[in-house]
RNA sequence: CGGGCAGUGGCGCAGCUUGGUAGCGCGCUUCGUUCGGGACGAAGAGGUCCCGGGUUCAAAUCCCGGCUCCCCGACCA
């Protein structure tokens, strides 16, 4: 491809609206053009390397056993009330009707239309395992999409669904996507950590994220360095840090007048925040919640929205909190009654506590349970943080921010048995196929492969998700013999398979050669009219500093030798 | 949904306080000179100043209403 003709403009200014260096580089590059709050026109340059980690994806879900398949993003809503996801989903999943009013979605995932796809062809247990994926356009109605590909409301994803007989066939599919897709983390050039994850409010056990760290990721992960223990900040289990226990005190009121934060009681009382009690309300599906976690920690509400299986989950508001009698500052679960009570497990480690007495500017000292108060509900519902002990081995975590780049899923039953799809087992009982799926957003894929493997002067790409291959720079290419002796290296490469972009401007050596930067192939090759006076050709690779001299005939064959050195680098 | 910022040629921005000719840098076109890390000169092209309403002789500028985008948070199976 000649770069005059090419439909690629770059920027000199970086656009206003890029924070991140990848959204900043694809908009430089003309990659992408945004059209709406995360939705995205994608340029010649751009598509060619989503086909890339397409193909990469494709080729190892493949590896893997997966037969490719596509699913319709219009769908007739009420599959999507038949599995209760109408309102899981709620306001993110992107509702119409058709011409006769009949009430369509646009699909922001595929099980229930998976799950009717391969039931079609389920009868026996001979009839599994199956491994089913596409690549396909998912629409989410984010409510603040951000951060370029990072975060849109319109992308490709690919989704992968697995139908297994028993538990065991399941994990060794399981084990067999996990592989697959550490692969293809590895082929982009990224790191990817495996962590455990939260699995969500529809059934499921195991459930695995694949994140790659970096400050600017939306998830934040915990890290055990000793026994490797690594899960999602909303999901991570720890040991509650010690308070100081002993028998339980009488209870006490103490007048403390205007104090509502656990900062200020620490301070007045002269305790530390491990020997309070924090109240935090909730609505859960319009019920309202009081929770408890000890004055040290903070409630995590995703672990929250799990353990009360609730759909909807958010703050109470002032009036909420009012209108259920309760008092903002100083309320406790000692002798709140009509109000379901949630507590973390900490309020079972530590003694005599102060909390609340429900009563403005009045708190109690020596709170126990159960001899005060018990909770309708006690669990893990609190943010695991850097510093925390490790629930295996003790180990102080760390805390690290990271891009989810795919997710791994175990669904169990929920969509086999709300749709039917069922077998015969060997022993002639039915029973509903065991699901997994697993999901790889191909954009926010190329956006972390472009934020990992960059530097000051733009991309690096990998070779198999460069656009091209090869830039081509012919400097001074209105110089007769440079123009034709660069036809001949372009024809050359192109000949021998190189995708080529031949830089065929009227543009300086210093523009050509920060594009060429900017763009981030992995080789560049330049000839010039003082190559040429030696009848050679300069061959660099992007992440090198100093260049190959070559004879003219030797360029292809040098360019196939830099590549293979790149490919062999990912493989390690 | 709460809080904040902003919308002016393709990109980055100024002008708005105090109403009166729409401006700068980059990019683009033509000509000439240059030619290995974002060259120089000259001459040009390109704008419903987000939209609607109002005030006024006159609105990018003031007032009212709306839309959109970005950032923080909430949210994100």
């Amino acid at each position: 491809m000649r770069l005059s003709q090419f439909l690629a403009k770059t920027l000199r200014d970086d656009p206003a609206e890029a924070e991140t260096a990848n959204h900043r580089l694809m908009l430089r590059t003309g990659m992408i053009q945004q059209i709406a709050a995360g939705v995205y026109s994608y340029a010649p340059l751009a598509l060619r390397s989503l086909a890339k980690v397409e193909t990469i994806v494709r080729e190892e879900m493949n590896a893997a056993g997966g037969q490719e398949v596509k699913l319709p993003a219009l769908q007739p809503r009420e599959l999507w009330v038949q599995t209760g996801r109408d309102a899981a989903f709620g306001p993110d999943l992107l509702r119409l009707k058709d011409r006769r009013e009949r009430d369509l979605v646009i699909a922001p995932t595929h099980e229930e239309a998976v799950t009717l796809l391969v039931k079609q062809h389920l009868q026996s247990y001979r009839d599994l395992p199956q491994l089913v994926y596409q690549i396909q356009t998912k629409f989410r109605d984010e409510p603040r999409p951000r951060g370029g590909l990072v975060r849109v409301r319109e992308f490709d994803m690919k989704d992968a669904y697995s139908f297994d007989a028993d538990a065991e066939s399941l994990d060794e599919t399981y084990q067999r996507m996990v592989q697959a897709y550490r692969n293809i983390f590895r082929r982009c050039g990224i790191p990817a950590v495996m962590i455990e994850a939260d699995s969500g409010a529809i059934g499921g056990k195991d459930s695995h994220e694949f994140i790659m760290p970096t400050e600017i990721g939306e998830d934040t992960f915990i890290q055990c360095p000793d026994c490797g223990y690594a899960a999602n900040a909303e999901r991570a289990a720890f040991q509650r840090p010690p308070a100081p226990a002993g028998e339980p005190l009488p209870v006490e009121e103490v007048h403390t007048p205007g104090l509502t934060t656990i900062a200020e009681l620490v301070n007045f009382l002269s305790v530390t925040p491990e020997q309070t009690l924090k109240a935090v309300f909730y609505v859960a599906d319009g019920e309202m919640v009081f929770v408890s976690v000890r004055g040290d920690l903070e409630v995590n509400e995703v672990k929250l929205k799990r353990l009360l299986g609730a759909n909807d989950l958010h703050y109470a508001t002032d009036e909420e909190v009012e209108a259920a009698g309760l008092v903002a500052g100083s309320a406790s679960a000692v002798g709140l009654t009509g109000v379901k009570s949630v507590a973390d497990e900490s309020v079972h480690v530590g003694a005599n506590f102060v909390v609340g007495a429900n009563r403005r500017d009045w708190h109690l000292l020596n709170a126990n349970t159960p001899r005060d108060f018990v909770p309708d509900l006690v669990g893990d519902i609190a943010l695991a943080e850097a510093g925390h002990r490790c629930l295996q081995c003790g180990g102080e975590f760390i805390a690290e921010r990271g891009v989810e780049v795919g997710h791994v899923f175990k669904l169990g039953t929920f969509f086999s048995e709300a749709l039917n799809a069922t077998f015969l087992s060997p022993e002639g009982s039915l029973q509903p196929a065991i699901m997994g799926c697993y999901g790889i957003g191909i954009g926010r894929l190329l956006a972390a492969t472009i934020e990992h493997n960059r530097d000051e002067r733009g991309m690096r790409l990998p070779p198999n998700v460069s656009p091209f291959q090869v830039y081509l720079a012919a400097l001074n290419a209105e110089d007769a013999a440079v123009a034709e002796a660069a036809d001949g290296v372009y024809r050359a490469l192109t000949d021998a398979g190189f995708e080529t972009l031949y830089d065929d401007r009227a543009e300086s050596a210093g523009v050509k050669f920060n594009d060429a930067d900017l763009f981030g192939f992995p080789v560049r090759v330049v000839v010039s009219p003082r190559n040429l006076r030696q009848g050679v050709a300069e061959v660099k690779r992007r992440d090198a500093d100093s260049a190959h001299l070559v004879s003219l005939e030797d360029t292809a064959a040098t360019v196939k030798g830099l590549l293979a050195e790149l490919v062999a680098l990912l493989a390690e």
